[in-house]
DNA sequence: AGCACA
């Protein structure tokens, strides 16, 4: 009766051109990995860090002979192979080719990623970590947030070499002892898994309790970061309070017939002016962020819109929230965003949709104050480059008022997956203060909402089909217009 | 000290 054969260990294993090295020291860098083969034969590729110590690594020769040589020599040496003097034991792998050889999080970069196992947010100060990662070199910027991962920080270096010296002096290591004194007492352990960003500079919009750029020190900081809050805003009624925001998060909910950009600006331009809007997917549904001036005219527009459906009929029902941004970054003008703050794409926009004041060129932010430019590839030399304010549709990231410091695309900012360039990146831009609304001002429009618009059934007077409706869009014979469920 | 990815 012939199985098929349990893999047996290496005194039957087919040679291959991949040897699998067990035992190394976690630290164990692919030089040192380099170093120990490469008297044997050229080396293609590695693998470092492999299994759940970090521990194992693969390396593939040119070509088997080199590997058997290799297996064989310290079959017969009476010394063993070994990096840093831990003996490495060697065997064919059981693949004949090293793929995906480097993860993400292995190309090393000037920006680490550094998951602190085992702590909440608030145990481990970002002083704490500035004060670690300092050890290494000039730390450029710091970002702390909290994902499924943990704890996680991103942490910005001059450049690559002096990242990766911090990642091999910390990686799976603890926090150093000779700061712990300055963790809670509670916190046992807590280790540092470190990977490389794909980011070259962070976005720093102020100095916070989560974020800090230490290259301007004259970054704002963040207003409700100065009591230090870590509990949600509360409200004068003690009860819980929702982070407002001049962003709304729209879902679309039940969308039978396309929702279009016009559309939404259709429908949200009755509460003032709509500044940008950027429709995307998650998870399947249609969602949709608008951006406003002001919180106050967003929050107008959440309190009339929430729960209404954009069609008669129960589609399209909307349901907002407020966004944690306070600035989106969109193509001025696509089929999935709008950005009518910058004068052309207002004119094209104008040309599609008839009836709509072009938003001012309004460019000169009052609240700006001198800023840093976070932009992918900023330094000395792109703070340069920022032309002076008030000239055109430039993409100065002008600093405003809000409590997102710290904003990049969306849910997947700090994670592995990158879009360097896909798709809508939301982060600083200029806000452009001052548009004029296309009805009334937020304190005025939030009457005109008390008014009636809130009311299920009481549709606002703006409709699409006024000059503005969208191409073949809605159902037979219905315009959109605004109906309470 | 015993085989990687997402």
């Amino acid at each position: 009766m012939s199985t098929s054969g349990t893999p047996q260990f290496r005194y039957t294993q087919t040679p291959s051109k991949v040897l699998h090295l067990r035992n190394l020291p976690w630290e164990c860098a692919e030089e040192e990995l380099i170093e120990l083969c490469k008297p044997f034969g050229k080396i293609v590729n590695t693998k470092c860090n492999v299994g759940a110590n970090r521990n194992q690594a693969f390396v593939e020769f040119a070509d088997l002979n080199q590997a058997i040589n290799m297996v064989s020599y310290y079959a017969s040496s009476s010394e063993p192979a070994q990096v840093r003097g831990k003996t490495v034991y060697i065997q064919y792998s059981n693949r004949h080719e090293i793929v995906n050889n480097k993860s993400p999080g292995d190309v090393p970069g000037n920006v680490l990623l550094v998951t602190i196992e085992g702590v909440e947010a608030g145990d481990v100060s970002i002083d704490v970590i500035h004060l670690v990662f300092s050890a290494f070199g000039f730390v450029h910027k710091i970002a702390t947030f909290e994902k499924a991962a943990g704890f996680q920080a991103l942490i910005q270096f001059n450049d690559a070499e002096t990242a990766s010296s911090a990642r091999n002096a910390l990686d799976g290591r603890s926090i150093p002892r000779h700061v712990l004194y300055l963790l809670p007492e509670h916190v046992g352990s807590c280790h540092l898994r470190i990977s490389y960003s794909a980011h070259t500079d962070l976005n720093i919009k102020f100095q916070s309790h989560r974020s800090r750029d230490y290259t301007n020190p004259y970054l704002p900081v963040n207003p409700t970061a100065i009591e230090g809050i870590m509990q949600p805003a509360v409200g004068p009624d003690g009860k819980k309070k929702e982070l407002e925001s001049n962003v709304l998060l729209a879902s679309i909910e039940n969308m039978q017939y396309a929702v279009t950009v016009d559309v939404l600006h259709t429908v949200f331009s009755a509460f003032g002016t709509v500044q940008k809007i950027a429709i995307f997917e998650k998870n399947g549904q249609t969602q949709a962020l608008v951006q406003y001036p002001d919180v106050n005219t967003a929050a107008v527009a959440r309190e009339a819109l929430e729960g209404h459906c954009i069609y008669d009929g129960g589609y399209c029902k909307l349901h907002l929230s407020y966004s944690r941004h306070t600035d989106l970054n969109v193509k001025a003008f696509s089929d999935k965003s709008r950005d009518y703050t910058i004068p052309e794409a207002s004119l094209l926009a104008a040309q599609q949709v008839s009836g709509y004041p072009a938003a001012p060129a309004a460019w000169q932010n009052p609240q700006a104050a001198p800023m840093y430019h976070g932009n992918e590839f900023s330094g000395a030399a792109s703070m340069q480059a920022q032309g002076p304010p008030g000239q055109g549709p430039s993409w100065d990231p002008a600093m405003q008022a809000g409590r997102s410091t710290f904003v990049s695309v969306p849910s997947t900012f700090p994670g592995q997956t990158f879009h360097a360039s896909s798709g809508p990146v939301y982060s600083s831009a200029a806000m452009p203060p001052g548009s004029s609304p296309l009805q009334t001002g937020p304190t005025t429009s939030s009457s005109m909402a008390s008014r009636g618009i809130s009311q299920p059934g009481g549709p606002p007077n703006l409709r699409p089909g006024g000059g503005a409706s969208p191409p073949g869009v809605g159902p037979p014979g219905a315009s959109p217009s605004y109906y309470g469920q």
